[in-house]
DNA sequence: TCATTCATGTAAGCCGTTACATGATTGT
DNA sequence: ACAATCATGTAACGGCTTACATGAATGA
């Protein structure tokens, strides 16, 4: 049994959540108005979706969590000729929560996994033309990937475009751009 | 019931490895020469280890697994004043499995997933200084990794390179080199 | 004396995806 | 007539990590 005067836990931390709910709480809050996980994906998919996107279902899964863990509040909506709506918005403790997070030091250090890389790493034991069709198509989506991201810098489609967002687009971009080279030297490379 | 005449499945397939299955079956193929489990992990450690990593356990589960499905052998070695070791080799099966996969097309393309740059994307939530912090030990991170990966390209840890590896090899310099700039340049606009 | 290396494994859990289900309305 | 949009959910499974367990030998 532990001691009256035990220490206490300096944060009391009700429990930690998950990448998924701190994604989705930190959008509720730098939203700030009640939005429904419907229309929350649409803004992942302009916004945040090149670092971070859940499965479509995921997130009416999330939602109905960090409602039971009070970290965010539902309203329903009801609407004539659509289904009705569940409006979420976070709660004072969900935006502290969130802060707690963002604040917290990791010791993640994320790696370069990838499947692609991982498959030409051993390409040696397969056929050159597979590999470099591979590759091909490798780069033609970082091509694709590169195009998207410098238009959503010209213009941000969305309300949520901030000094950070915008630091976080370009590291998209430049690393983008570092992989679209690479594949473009290791084509010629391969094809020499 | 399928009718006598039925066209035949084009390739078999057994069932379908998961990518530990084809990473570790792909090295014991690259080696071509068995290996113990617990060695397996000291090469992947000095080569593929910044692709792609399993957790120390999970190798031995996937080689125990590679065994049953007859992509690959073991056999066992006693040893004195150590314990003993399973020696696993890949089978003809094991080598054509990986070369199936290796030159199947995925429709994967990763994405830039990360933890920092989430946080950084909700940095306006957030104090100031926790994130110039974060973003300094991520820069930093960067930059030994830098230095190992450069390291490597000098001198070859092992038996394992070759021009794929190298090209590998490159791609995780050339990336970890833009995460690197992108990091030095973020953080002199977030300290201006 | 105590941590580290060698060497392998089991069991539980976590975080997430995929597949499946529903149903009215609007556009082609 | 058929697909797509709107809108939310359940259930199952999958791939991997973490924690835990074992035990002799060697080096600090």
């Amino acid at each position: 049994m532990a001691s009256e005067h035990a220490t206490q836990p300096i944060a009391p931390e009700t429990s930690r959540s998950t990448l998924s709910e701190y994604a989705v709480l930190g959008l509720l809050c730098h939203l700030g108005e009640p939005i429904s996980g419907y229309d929350l994906r649409k803004v992942i998919d302009s916004s945040v979706g090149y670092i971070w996107q859940p499965s479509k279902t995921h997130v009416y899964v999330v939602l109905r969590h960090l409602e039971h863990a009070g970290l965010a509040t539902r309203r329903e909506v009801e609407q004539r000729g659509k289904p009705d709506k569940q409006l979420y918005e976070a709660t004072a403790a969900g935006r502290a929560a969130v802060r707690t997070w963002l604040e917290r030091d990791e010791d993640v250090s994320d790696p370069d996994r990838s499947i692609l890389l991982l498959k030409l790493f051993f390409g040696a034991q397969a056929d050159r033309n597979a590999i470099v069709r591979q590759l091909t198509a490798f780069r033609d989506s970082f091509a694709r990937r590169l195009e998207t991201y410098e238009s959503m810098q010209v213009s941000p489609r969305d309300r949520v475009s901030d000094e950070f967002t915008r630091l976080t687009l370009r590291y998209g971009i430049e690393r983008a751009r570092a992989s679209l080279d690479w594949a473009d030297a290791a084509l010629e490379e391969l094809n020499r």
